[in-house]
DNA sequence: TATTAGCACTCTCAAGTCAAGAGTGCTAAT
DNA sequence: ATTAGCACTCTTGACTTGAGAGTGCTAATA
């Protein structure tokens, strides 16, 4: 990213401030009421034309304002953003508003997108804690039918996951209620699945483990259940998309965001990388690596208990994006999420 | 509704036809060069005036041609449409994926709905049966924290439903399981909460439990859980209604139908009516109760399992859809879902 | 040398005009 | 009762036009 001289930051942050409020391309003289500066618009004229070269700004045609590129709002955002801090009620009212929320682990997490999409008037997808990184409370096996059986964990937040799976030998309700008893008292409690795997193992090298073959069973479940699935993922606030008049304006674009919003696997894919990073994720445009979301940013930042992160809670929406506001939002939101299970 | 003569109906039948397959107001002359009757274009005329004024049909403006209305469509559905039989092939498409479909009822469910929506191109919705009509296979109780709990209820078909609730008296997880366990063993299987909940009462005037609190508790929460809610609203290929053309050409109203997707509570009260009827229920335009779906229609087919409804699968879409493909069509995958209910 | 005033030029957008096409309603003939 | 024929209406798309916004360039200025 190249630098660019003071000047021409203060007029760059000027163009991307106007065309986020006003979603049309920004002209010299717009700009040149706008700062400070006692400057021409004949003189911004010329460094906007410099800028146009550098590629923070492009024009949509021949005399016609200018609107920043991705690379602008991305140089926009690393050098020239302020910041806005949030005030004592917005983060009461989001801390409350969360806290308060009933239900589930999964219910909190609703309650937390819907007001983050309410608040910042995007679209908000969330990542709920996938069950390999559930600190298990409880675990219940229940006999379906000859040979399926569901597996229901319950995490320490209250989060239930379930899985149909197929066992190929006849075994009672009984049975699996005296297994489901035996790892409750056992070895469940303040582990994860992975631990209880390997406590397993164990148990079952020291060959003293009446169900051996159950538990190899829930050995091989386990691994299956590992990756991060579609139905973890949350959405709330699409239809916010239909304010955004550069998705309006064009109706294949606007049916195709609602599309990816609808086949969730996709979104799982763009918050991927944000699952791994700290802090808040920004991602400008082109900078997403699925072609949907070319020209979107996401703005997003993971929830975590002590060391682990469990989830991802994010906004989505066009590259014109307020992020000085967004940004402590989710950033906000997502550590009261942390919070929130850090307790429970 | 009046009566109309024999060529009035082949008319009318024909142009409720033919808009459905274009989408655009039908004219006198292609009326004439589609039906089998020798008559000109301009008797047609005059019989179209005398339907528009019976109220079946209108035009948008004087010289264009006709659209049938809501009223027109109902004629037609009551008494003109041939309703196509599906063939053995499609049979055996639909029970092949429904019945292959993994996981629990719920996936299931979804499997169906998402069927459906890709053969008849429209949007779909299904109820899930709720936690009243559930025969239940299992029940757990989770301690959460000091005060809340976790209930989970798993039905006879493996659908899983669950609700934190507040308990306020400390209460261990070694005393929850003894209740779950005995539970389990002596009550719950094959019953419903109706009929766990008599039980209950029954062993509580018996003043013998010796979990009478709990129980108690059990019941408040049971009360509270009877009702339908939103969560049990499952939506499947909602970006259909982007392929029509009403609402393409009408953004205000595919960003309210949008939004009315996203509501899902007001799906719930859309088809609420549906399940108390018996096969398929067609609810063309303002016959909806509710404004916001006073330009679409709905066909919609409640599942079942021997004499209680459980849920409903339902298509949503414009007025103007293909009746006789449709019905079929809900009403095959709501046999079909019954089977598999009944089976399980 | 950097800035700026001034101006010609470009492009979009909305409004207006126009002709073609589709379809009707009415009348008069069959 | 039906229909041929025709005038009339309304939409639609193409085209034109003028206003407005904004630029780039040039020449003057500090």
């Amino acid at each position: 990213m190249e630098k660019i001289d003071r000047r021409a930051e203060i007029i760059l942050k000027a163009v991307v401030e106007e065309y986020v409020r006003v979603a049309e391309p920004v002209g010299s003289r717009t700009i040149a009421k706008r700062i400070p500066l006692n400057i021409s618009s004949a003189t911004i004229r010329n460094v906007m034309s410099d800028l146009e070269e550098m590629g923070y700004l492009y024009q949509p045609h021949t005399s016609a304002g200018r609107i920043p590129t991705s690379e602008g709002f991305r140089y926009y955002v690393d050098r020239l953003m302020e910041v806005k801090e949030l005030g004592a009620e917005e983060k009461e009212a989001i801390a409350g508003t969360i806290e308060s929320a009933e239900g589930d682990a999964l219910g909190v997490l609703k309650e937390a997108s819907r007001l983050l999409s309410d608040m910042i008037r995007q679209a908000c997808i969330v990542i709920a804690p996938g069950p390999d990184r559930m600190i298990l409370k409880h675990i219940s096996f229940v006999r379906l039918s000859k040979e399926k059986m569901l597996v229901i964990l319950v995490g320490k937040s209250g989060l239930i996951q379930n899985r149909v799976f197929a066992y190929d030998e006849e075994i009672s309700q009984a049975e699996l209620d005296r297994i489901s008893n035996y790892l409750n008292a056992e070895i469940v409690e303040g582990k994860t699945i992975q631990e209880i795997r390997a406590h397993i193992v164990r148990e079952l090298k020291r060959d003293r483990a009446r169900y051996d073959r159950l538990m190899k069973r829930a050995l091989d479940f386990s691994e299956r259940v590992v990756s991060q699935s579609a139905e973890n993922v949350i959405v709330e606030g699409q239809t916010k998309v239909f304010e955004q008049p550069e998705f309006v304006e064009n109706l294949e674009r606007l049916k195709q965001v609602m599309r990816s919003f609808e086949e969730k696997s996709v979104l799982l894919k763009l918050l991927d990388s944000t699952l791994l990073s700290e802090g808040v994720q920004i991602s400008i445009g082109a900078e997403n690596a699925l072609e949907e979301f070319k020209d979107m940013s996401l703005v997003a930042a993971g929830y975590r208990r002590s060391d682990s992160t469990l989830g991802t809670i994010g906004v989505i929406g066009p590259v014109r994006m307020d992020y000085g506001v967004v940004i402590p939002f989710v950033e906000y939101t997502a550590q009261v999420l942390s919070r929130i299970f850090e307790e429970k």
